[in-house]
DNA sequence: CCGCGTTTTCTAGCAGCGCTAGGAACAAGA
DNA sequence: TCTTGTTCCTAGCGCTGCTAGAAAACGCGG
């Protein structure tokens, strides 16, 4: 019985070990470093054991993914709930969106932009992902006009925060006229006549 | 003298060859399907041959990128110059956008989301793309309000296309509802008082 | 028509990738 | 101490982008 559960216990230590050496080595040098090679080295054993823990590199980015985005849906929160109007809300979430992405790159892109197999608007979406849409959710809720699509609204809100980030991360715009670009959206977002 | 300036049409043609067997291979398999044995199959040449005209893969796909944005270009002068007011044609040019990226996703991904060293948001960025930005730029141009800047506010409707686009193609946004998203956008976009 | 020199093209290989089969090493029970 | 069952590693597959050096094709003067 203790025997068997402290196996357990260990493996799963391991299998944390795994995600957190993965989002350590993106967050300092890229998901190009994250190779199944470095990583096992930089847990201290074989390639093979990687694959008894995870289906593949995919899944071990899957689950840094969706770390990452509670830590995100964390800040998120954190901004929203600090704000004063609905309007600042708004603002301060997108905020707080486009500067999660820009201080935690690899983290954002494993998330939002790299192909990771992970389910999206379905329930069967990890709570993290929901919480931090959510958390849109409850930032653009005050905002909506009578009988416009919440869903969809959000949904909009987020598409331009991620175009925004995407764009200027990939060097497509220039970064310098970034909260120029981000108040004009939100600016834009915000119907003239709402409190 | 002929033979010389034979020898470089030739040259000339087989580089063309290269780009659009790189192109079709793409739009037909994706880009994963597009390593350099494949194009030297299919161009019927060896793989050292694509290395003679291009730096390497990314210089490749950097040409069709900009061969397929001045398709891009092309679709939404278009659509601007179809459209009856400045509200149409704002929206027309962003239907035009996302219809773009939908029909021809493997284009649009080059151009816009895989990093492939293109000059971007400079002068030395390639006609092409500045074609492209310059009919966004004269599709929001009638409805900017008076002194807001031009630049900055064609960005911000490019970025929020391009994040419609690409958080649904990645299958983080659900599909069918994707008309209802760019109708609130454009229509959030438009300031009210505008004709 | 032939041999030479230049240019072009191909064969073969490097280092690295994600992933896996099969055997070695280890721990626990008899 | 021997056996059984699990855990883990070594070695290797097929693929990637890319390149060095040999081979072939070509144009030209004799």
């Amino acid at each position: 019985m203790t025997i068997q559960t402290r196996r357990e216990r260990e493996r799963a230590e391991r299998e944390r070990l795994i995600v957190t050496a993965a989002r350590e080595l993106a967050e300092a040098e890229g998901w190009d470093a994250v190779t199944t090679r470095r990583l096992a080295d930089e847990i201290e054993y074989s390639q093979p054991v990687l694959y008894s823990h995870f289906k593949g590199k995919g899944a071990i980015m899957a689950a840094v993914a969706v770390q990452g985005c509670a830590d995100l849906a964390g800040e998120l929160r954190a901004a929203r709930t600090a704000a004063g109007s609905a309007r600042d809300a708004l603002a301060a979430v997108g905020r707080a969106y486009t500067a999660f992405a820009r201080r935690r790159p690899a983290l954002y892109d494993v998330i939002f932009t790299l192909d990771v197999d992970l389910p999206f608007a379905t329930p069967e979406a990890p709570a993290a992902l929901q919480d931090a849409f959510g958390e849109l959710l409850q930032a653009v809720q005050p905002i909506a006009a009578e009988g416009e699509d919440l869903g969809a609204l959000t949904e909009t809100y987020w598409a331009g925060l991620h175009g925004l980030v995407t764009l200027m991360r990939s060097g497509r715009l220039p970064e310098e006229a970034h909260e120029r670009r981000l108040g004009l959206f939100i600016g834009h977002f915000v119907p003239s006549g709402t409190s």
